[in-house]
DNA sequence: ACTTTATGCAACTGTTTGGTTGCATAAAGA
DNA sequence: TCTTTATGCAACCAAACAGTTGCATAAAGT
């Protein structure tokens, strides 16, 4: 059944993780709390802290989002390489 | 937050549903009752024509298939219009 | 040392969703 | 006309899921 890529188009499925997407494509490198605020102010997202944690943890598990420590901060990085042949078989 | 991506995610977001647009694809214009063999027979799954039948309603809404009545057929076509830009901004 | 900041983990909750069962309908074949 | 075939509709159910609350931890600032 290709659980890879189901786990990648349940990751797209959520319109708050596809947002977390398009900040860190935007401006990659953000910690979780500058991502968070960003979401929040710039989007008008109400959802706590803790919510947009476990969207990144679905995430993570698509390959979409790489994580890595520095300090007391979670740096997140956008990876569009799971993405690339989606969608192959249907488009083209 | 555009409710027609939303709905094009959520709609892809299943693995049968998937199957179902990898059969249409390849083969258009089967009828409900056709898939529903295929689905069953080529691919082992276990699943009422109901089901399909609600899959089905779910890919309509997200425009990626067409259905039009034959008869007592209701023949389903494959559009793969909506897929054309879904991932631009992450790839590419 | 003490406090603040940034994050992780786990239990709980309401809603969505994939699937089933049962009944209705309408076209086609005998 | 009577039966079979292909489909539609609606109620119900269990599992998955997005989000919250509460507590724990560990690095950084004062």
């Amino acid at each position: 059944m290709n659980l890879e890529k189901d786990t990648i188009f349940k990751a797209l499925a959520d319109s708050t993780r596809r947002l977390i997407l398009d900040e860190l494509s935007e401006r990659n490198e953000l910690t979780l709390y500058e991502l968070t605020v960003r979401l929040i102010m710039k989007h008008g997202l109400s959802i706590s802290r803790q919510a947009i944690s476990k969207h990144l943890t679905t995430l993570e598990d698509a390959g979409l989002v790489m994580s890595k420590r520095k300090g007391k901060y979670r740096v997140l990085i956008f990876n569009n390489e799971p993405l690339k042949n989606l969608l192959k078989g249907w488009v083209e």
